[in-house]
DNA sequence: GCACAAGATTGGCATAGACCAATGGCGTTG
DNA sequence: CAACGCCATTGGTCTATGCCAATCTTGTGC
């Protein structure tokens, strides 16, 4: 109960502000000032420059190469539909999309994966982790587990060409429905080294838990996705 | 797989991870140790200790009040599902739910509006800006444009309860699907200002377009939720 | 006992600078 | 001419420090 409506803006974000005023109609990859220069030329610390910097590369409006600069970077976002192929959608919307195999085997589930999936801890599941690309760049880690063991399932994936292609044509697996949650994270060491973006960028974390018709889990999978990349879109039709 | 290979660990996530792990099993309120004395104990600065909080505040896992210290946060998490209401939702799960409304008059719909909604650029909206509240505190603020006008708005809106009870009951309007985008955002200042977040922590923004059963848009909102305190959640079935 | 002012404490913002790491240009050398 | 290596440039991380703003404690005066 203070009193209210006394913004006291922060000098980087004025900072930020008018840099952001400045990107506007630049060509993607054009370079702004280095940072030092920056500093020199609004009369302030290249602290405070790096701090409003920081927060456009975050929201995805400029990128940065140690060595080679800050520019501007390319708009591109991304929808991500569900119960729709990833790869059909990026194609629709005129995108090349890619799929790159991290890791592919059986595993023992642990509680978490048992607890989704409802089995007894340690059974036997099949991990798949992949990174999911865009145009040739990272725009989301994906690690998906799968009741019991496939059998030649790592070619009939490639054949198939997407996971639920595969379930379906290959082992018989319909999904009949899914239970995604959304949240936001912040990257750590990993999420920069897999998917290309600063440590603390903002993060989108789906969880998903597929059923088949009989509602038995058949998939388990988290996705994690760049959130400067990336829009998720939900369509739910009301059962009336 | 914790610590691997060679990513150069900066050393304000090393003590971020240590604060992490300090901070387990904490009573929520309880204080830390002030930001000078951290910077002591571990033998870094004030700088470097800040910038480990701030992400853990961003998580939502630590909060601060200037002039009182830090302290652990309640790991309150509120789901969020669609097409249900938020009041009866956040009952079900044991919250108190409130919502403050901020502003409520008939509008001209801007461009962006007006495309959503199908209308003419300028038509007649009804404009509605409320804050969610659970337990007294803010979770997001949400701006709902609505077709034309609705007379009486604000009193059957009291009465019913819930938007979509009210345009249901007074206005024999139904909701028969809806569509909704999830992003990420960076608070500005007005975040701050209405939910109590401090500046760059990440939000989701949803945009909601619900339709009637003959298709018809009905609802385009906007609703930005803090991320450290909500999830998103959604379930599709496939019409299989 | 209470109200209020002053000071101590704590987080918020910003500065200036040091050193490291990656990149890219340029000159030397084979 | 190509390959290599040096080095200037630029971002990445961290230190040390100062002052401001909000909060809480304490002491004083009535």
């Amino acid at each position: 109960m203070s009193t209210d409506a006394a913004p006291a803006m922060p000098k980087y974000y004025i900072l930020k502000t008018e840099l952001l005023a400045s990107i506007a109609g630049e060509q993607p990859g054009t370079l702004i000032p280095t940072e030092r220069a920056l500093a020199e030329k609004y009369k302030t610390s290249r602290t405070t420059v790096r701090q409003a910097i920081s927060e456009l590369v975050a929201e995805g409006k400029l990128g940065r190469i140690q060595g080679h600069g800050t520019f501007v970077a390319p708009p591109k976002i991304t929808h991500v539909r569900q119960l729709t192929s990833f790869s059909d959608d990026a194609r629709s919307q005129g995108l090349r999309p890619d799929s790159q195999l991290l890791s592919l085997a059986m595993a023992k589930a642990d509680i978490d994966v048992a607890a989704h999936l409802g089995l007894d801890d340690g059974a036997v599941v099949t991990r798949l982790e992949r990174i999911r690309l865009i145009d040739g760049e990272p725009l989301a880690h994906e690690i998906a587990y799968l009741p019991g063991k496939l059998p030649r399932f790592k070619a009939n994936l490639e054949k198939a060409g997407s996971l639920y292609a595969a379930l379906a044509d290959m082992y018989g697996i319909h999904i009949s429905d899914v239970e995604d949650t959304v949240e936001t994270a912040l990257a750590g060491p990993e999420d920069v080294r897999l998917l290309g973006i600063e440590m603390g960028a903002p993060l989108l974390v789906v969880h998903r838990l597929a059923r088949d018709a009989a509602g038995v889990p058949v998939e388990w999978t988290r996705s994690t996705f760049r959130g400067d990349r990336f829009r998720f879109v939900s369509r739910v039709k009301s059962a009336v």
